[in-house]
DNA sequence: CATGAATGAGAGTTCATTCAT
DNA sequence: CATGAATGAACTCTCATTCAT
């Protein structure tokens, strides 16, 4: 038991180390050493817990992007009116992006660059079904365009990520009033005009 | 005469072979020798046209985001209207992302990731100037939300490059009906609702 | 008792996976892990047999060898002729170079390689003098020929080691009949021609 | 000129290197950076000349290999009758691993030991045609016994590897009456006994 | 007695960069 | 101007060995 738990610490050290370095230097420019150092580990240690630095990279990637649905979805439910839902989600994913801007930034990473396997990347895919459901749901009712669902996430969600990259940079500060404004943005892009 | 020329050539065979490899591989896992094998030159040779392999990248990636803001700004000029010169933009925009996808791939891996220097990635940002113009001249106009330019790029022209590369990854393909939706996404976003 | 019994099971099990996997890969690309694993058991639990992989191989060299003598002995004994003497001894250590080639094999790759300590390979000697001393008297009769131990042994016994390397290898299988040839060639290469 | 000929220089450095320390470690004990070092070259170098460790110690088998053979029949032509020419590549092949020992000892190790590739082992057998074929006219003729090549290699030429490896440890000294009696032993384990 | 977890040292290999030509 | 050869430094990964349990 306290050996199992101490395992767990070690594993999530390493997947830590490896989301702040990977921020900071891209994927090549993080040699193992440095993850297992900052892990406080052996370098031989990290091969305990993954088979290799693909590996590493491809489970870390894995676990950010669940923990990120998990977030986006979990005071959603499938009662809510369609632009209630939308609502909810988008600002959990807003919040995510601000509060948690280290996952985020790691998984915009991840998405933009050929760093992590093919199947990995799918694998992250999956979670994000209910929010394509929500917009079949509201394209059904006549709410939503009905565009394709790439589209959808082009213009209402992605533009997130493009935000949180900036403000990461120093280059701007996003505060409420700019969440407001973007979450309006959004809408619009996505909604039918009446 | 002929030496200049010919070196020219040298130069522009390091850039297209460096945008290609880092396309497939990423920065780190593009050693200057295949860089310099793709095009035809000693690996010694690329040092006598740039510093050093960040220098090399830099380059690349002021030459590219140069050539795609000329691309941009080919057919527009400031005697538009605003949403007219918006739409000349933004379609010069979708066809340089679209027809020079090779580039324009390039372009949001330096943008999504800690491969380019500071200086050289500001030094990119500046030749955007003409479209912040056109935004200001609409927001006075009242026909442009009164948002920061972040915001407005976040959803008028990032979502772009998103779709880009959903496209590329074959995930999806973008014809002109998708790009005439994009459109509309796009301007409903940024338009002052009437 | 019992755990006694388990011990020796144990030590066994290791002197087994030991002699497989380095006739497969050679000394040093073994690991004690691999070994480990074929054995059963934990790789800290080879060090309470052995104390380090050096000692392992030495050990499992001289107990092989041991059986080997043993085996080839096993229906000697001194009363007999110079020459029944030689040919049943002669027969055993064929019968055991084909029999028992695992061992076999083991023994070669030993004593054609640097992985053996020279303690152990003088310890390994040691259990074939009462063929010596077979020669001796058969030289003393004048029916050896009145050669150094070495050159009788390269002559008589060595070349069964050749013939079961390429017969392991496939390129050759040796049958009752070349058992025969092989053993007119053995004692005419040391018998006294008369 | 000068370029190619300094290269020649260090790969033949490399493959002399190879071989001293893998006739002293094996070659699962030898670090390519020994090998380097001892070669007076930087590990990286290596590489310039050979694709990885096993194509390095393929390629220095085959050439010794190679050596082997030319060595043996350099004074041997189809002319001679079958005794002689039997005499005269022994005497040769008897001189080779006693005045090149460190190449002998090479070669032993590597047809011993699971370290050289299949094929490169293959590659380096094709070169003992000439004495096969000698043996088979000295079956034809009568002279020599009508047994398996692998059976007269094993006992004409194979005791010679033995003796060698022998007087390498320093058991035993051959000196000249010994190769005439080994000489006489080989010569009587395949001649036809009239 | 037996172990799984841990690791420091070192393995093979790659690569950005230099330099004699 | 252009190069192929060379390399030191650093990379990923392995392994013999130890130790707390």
């Amino acid at each position: 038991m306290a050996k199992l738990q101490k395992s767990i610490d070690k594993r999530n050290a390493l997947i830590k180390a490896t989301i702040e370095l990977v921020n900071n230097n891209g994927f090549h420019a993080t040699p193992m050493s440095k993850i297992a150092k900052m892990a406080n580990v052996s370098p031989a240690t990290i091969y305990l817990y993954f088979d290799n630095k693909q590996d590493l990279v491809d489970k870390t990637y894995i676990e950010v992007k669940a923990a990120y649905t998990h977030y986006a979805f979990a005071t959603y439910n499938e009662k809510m009116s369609v632009e209630e839902g939308f609502k909810i989600v988008w600002k959990r994913i807003a919040d995510f992006k601000l509060k948690e801007s280290e996952n985020a930034m790691f998984l915009v990473q991840c998405d933009n660059t050929p760093m992590i396997s093919e199947t990995s990347r799918k694998e992250g895919i999956k979670h994000l079904q209910p929010l394509l459901d929500l917009w079949n749901r509201g394209k059904k009712e006549g709410i939503i365009k009905p565009l394709s669902d790439y589209l959808l996430y082009a213009y209402a969600i992605n533009p997130l990520s493009f935000l949180m990259i900036v403000q990461k940079r120093g280059a701007f500060t996003l505060d409420k009033t700019h969440i407001e404004e973007a979450y309006q943005s959004a809408w619009s892009s996505i909604k039918v005009c009446k």
